[in-house]
RNA sequence: GGGCGGGUGGUGAAAUGGUAGACACGCCAGCCUUAGGAGCUGGUGCCGCAAGGCAUGGAGGUUCGAGUCCUCUCCCGCCCACCA
């Protein structure tokens, strides 16, 4: 026999697989369409070990529906603009785009060496003109419907560099290339209110598919809290504006702690910021005047932006009044009858509106033109795409514009309502926009007409099952939704949220235990694994290292590997054993049966594999949906070590075993079959079916249980009743010993499984 | 400070309230050998010669029976943070 050479037997399949074998029809007969999507990619270079965990591992899920029948999307792209190309284009003076698609092309070929059964047909790009013309469009539609405005909005400023910085460009509060201080800067920005949808983002959590930390992750970034606003009038001062009705609205979420108020605390940007000092306000409940102070801890866009002090409740107020040597008032606590008087019932969200607008080249451009006379008017629709401008200059404008202000040409422009002149926006958005709707794209990537046909659409969406990384529970799951929703009331998708079931994977780290950095010198560079061990042993690995449905994270174990390796070693020894049809008489007992069955229950061999063998379909089955491929690998692992054992095996069982593999282990799994004589392809091969009878073993193991502890066990035939099984129990000298003397005041009797006493 | 996850052998981990540690790594012993970091067999939670006892971060509780349920507490990781 050839030994195992996984590097020829991979890049023969693939090669045979080629770029179309998992080519998906939009309808399939007899087959139900499942869609099963995975976070894109950003093209930042090549795979990393994480790019393997997230598609490589998943990947094992899409080939088992595919078995069991279902016609399944399994689609791949690039979430492509964003800060790294333009760094690169910055530092080293490449241009974005060619950077951003080497990238991509590299990264394809990598992806194809994992093995992963990716539609490529399908495959997407987000700063490819025909995608981003959608997310322009889309924009327009979120626009057009008022969702859409401009607002001045903090953003990191360094004075040196006279820059914008993205926050991962700031360090310690420092500008990453400079060292200078960063400064606060408000600018106009364009937001997306996503506030508007805060209610129904948090109702429809629950008809969600996914796991409650998701949940409550999401509904404490929305951070609904129900408060009141009281308001305080000011005493009249000089400074302030004449007139009545000048007052101070606070927000709480303890209006009953009215009071204990001993002062009111504005934040830094607050109008009355300024007069502070010389203000008193006065306190509706009693009529009691108390200073007005400004304070940093008051966050400006939260509730009102001042918060009446009551040091005798408030942790924070309390340190505030020490220092500033207010007196601590211990308070009675309003009656509810008392504060309802004063206190308007309001609800508050920590959720902010969602800026959009990057001062960045490498983005979508913002399809808005800004005229003098009529402000801002959306770009026709037939003129979209606007294309994002070659420019040969990346370094930022000084006022804080994107290097596409620098394009004249391009930006001066004619407005669309007056034909008067006219400017474009030169901001581009946020990526997180584009990735907003990517998936929807993917059901119909190649529609000039439309993002995407409502057929097409309809064939899919929602997605069946969305697999991501834990860090993207609140922004990127959040802004789609949001998105979907927005969609759903233009009329433009049919769903009100856009996956049914969502799920969070783990973590992979170094050697060390440490998160992977070059800094650290800890990475793993997949392509050389892949290269000593094959991507079969590699994609083993990675699901076998630990529960994948946890957000656990999971060092990378070189040992490990190597063991897994071993497995598929010992894997394909087992052709060796492979005996033709029909099966032979069974061989002889091992001495792990003895132990087990055989002697009570009286099973031939034949009999216990089966059992082994149904336990294992099944097992393998359910673990797989579960995405506890950690022990579903486990049960091959022992089936494979029972079919070691044989003599010789047969057929039929080398086929269902190689079928159950074959998500796991693509390659060898194809190779085995094929170099076997065993017809088609391994993967067009139906999943094995189990006969639920047969996953039982004829025989039980019963514990023994008296006063709570285990004092021995006895073999029964399955279904044994309740009394044979106490008779059986005492009868046994360890239980008997315990037993003798002793009245017995209490029997317990678990079916198949245990006898529990509990003498005097 | 808030929120969320976790603490089980030397390690990654298993375990519908019913024999804790499956599977794998590592380690130990032996066999084989073309002397390789290969393969095979057996062993491997701790204490003990044994009988037996003790073990799932710690302390209580519920239960015939708790890693699993409840209360308190300590430690670690991640996310958000002067969020009223």
């Amino acid at each position: 026999m050839k030994s195992y050479n996984h590097s020829a037997v991979e890049k023969k399949w693939q090669k045979k697989w080629g770029k179309s074998a998992y080519k998906t029809q939009d309808k399939k007969k007899g087959a139900e369409n499942f869609y099963f999507l995975t976070e894109f990619p950003y093209p930042s270079g090549n795979l990393h070990v994480g790019h393997w965990y997230a598609f490589a591992v998943p990947d094992i899920l899409a080939r088992y529906l595919r078995m069991t029948g279902k016609n399944v999307l399994y689609p791949i792209g690039f979430d492509a603009f964003g800060l790294p190309a333009e760094n690169a284009a910055l530092q080293h003076g490449l241009n974005p785009h060619t950077w951003t698609y080497e990238n991509i092309a590299y990264m394809r070929k990598q992806f194809i060496s994992m093995g992963a059964s990716f539609d490529w047909s399908r495959e997407i790009t987000t700063c490819d003109p025909a995608y981003y013309k959608w997310t322009q469009w889309l924009f327009l539609k979120l626009y057009e419907r008022g969702l859409v405005y401009r607002k001045k909005t903090e953003v990191n400023w360094c004075p040196k560099d006279k820059t914008v910085l993205a926050n991962e460009q700031v360090k310690d509060e420092k500008c990453e290339r400079c060292g200078t201080s960063v400064e606060k800067r408000k600018m106009e920005q364009w937001n997306i209110k996503i506030t508007e949808y805060a209610e129904r983002l948090l109702s429809d959590l629950d008809v969600l598919d996914c796991p409650e930390e998701i949940k409550i992750a999401q509904r404490n970034w929305i951070g609904k809290s129900e408060g009141a606003e009281i308001e305080f009038k000011i005493h009249p001062t000089p400074t302030l504006p004449k007139g009545k009705g000048v007052s101070v609205k606070v927000f709480t979420t303890r209006p009953d702690t009215l009071f204990g108020v001993s002062f009111i605390a504005l934040a830094p940007s607050h109008p009355f910021a300024k007069d502070a000092k010389n203000l008193r306000a006065i306190n509706p409940a009693n009529n009691e005047e108390v200073p007005v102070f400004v304070a940093d801890y008051v966050v400006e866009d939260y509730g009102t932006g001042a918060v009446m002090g009551v040091p005798a409740h408030d942790e924070r107020d309390r340190e505030f009044a020490l220092k500033n040597n207010i007196p601590v008032k211990n308070s009675e606590l309003a009656p509810k009858e008392v504060f309802e008087k004063f206190a308007q019932k309001t609800t508050t969200y920590k959720l902010h509106d969602w800026v959009v607008s990057r001062q960045r080249y490498w983005g979508t451009p913002i399809p808005l033109i800004h005229c003098e006379k009529c402000e801002y008017q959306p770009v026709p629709e037939k003129d979209l795409p606007v294309l994002l401008p070659p420019i040969k200059d990346y370094v930022p404008t000084g006022d804080g514009r994107s290097p596409l202000a620098k394009a004249r040409k391009w930006a001066e422009v004619k407005c669309p309502a007056c034909g008067g002149k006219a400017e474009r926006e030169t901001d581009t958005l946020d990526t997180f926009v584009d990735s907003s709707w990517y998936f929807l794209r993917y059901t119909d990537p190649k529609n000039k007409k439309e993002f995407a046909s409502r057929k097409k659409m309809g064939a899919w969406l929602p997605v069946d099952f969305y697999s991501g990384g834990a860090e993207h529970t609140t922004m990127h799951l959040l802004y789609s939704r949001f998105w979907h929703k927005a969609l759903f009331d233009l009329g433009l998708v049919s769903d009100k949220e856009p996956y049914v079931r969502r799920m969070n994977r783990g973590l992979i780290l170094g050697s060390d235990g440490q998160k992977m950095s070059k800094s650290r010198g800890n990475v793993i560079d997949p392509d050389e694994e892949v290269k000593q061990v094959g991507a079969d042993t590699v994609r083993i690995y990675l699901a076998f290292i630990g529960p994948y449905n946890e957000t656990g994270s999971y060092p990378w174990d070189k040992g490990g590997i190597a063991g897994i390796r071993r497995f598929l070693e010992r894997v394909w020894r087992l052709q060796d054993k492979i005996h033709p049809p029909p099966r032979k008489p069974s061989a002889p007992p091992s001495k792990g049966e003895l132990r087990n069955s055989s002697l009570e229950g009286g099973v031939s061999r034949r009999e216990t594999e089966d059992v082994l063998l149904h336990q294992t379909i099944k097992k393998v089955g359910e673990d797989i949906i579960a995405m506890k491929f950690n022990t579903a690998i486990s049960a091959l692992m022992v089936l494979s070590k029972a079919f070691e054992s044989e003599k010789a095996g047969a057929r039929e069982d080398f086929a269902i075993f190689l079928q159950l593999l074959a998500p796991f282990a693509p390659h060898i799994a194809e190779e085995l079959w094929h170099e076997n004589n065993f017809k088609g392809s391994v993967h067009k091969a139906p999943w094995p079916t189990y006969d639920e009878a047969k996953t039982r073993e004829a025989s039980v193991t019963i514990v023994i249980q008296v006063n709570g502890k285990i004092r021995g066990s006895f073999f029964a035939p399955r279904g044994v009743t309740e009394a044979d099984a106490f008779a059986r129990a005492e009868a046994l000298p360890e239980a008997a010993a315990r037993l003798s003397g002793k009245q017995i005041k209490k029997r317990f009797f678990v079916k198949d499984r245990l006898v529990s006493f509990v003498t005097t």
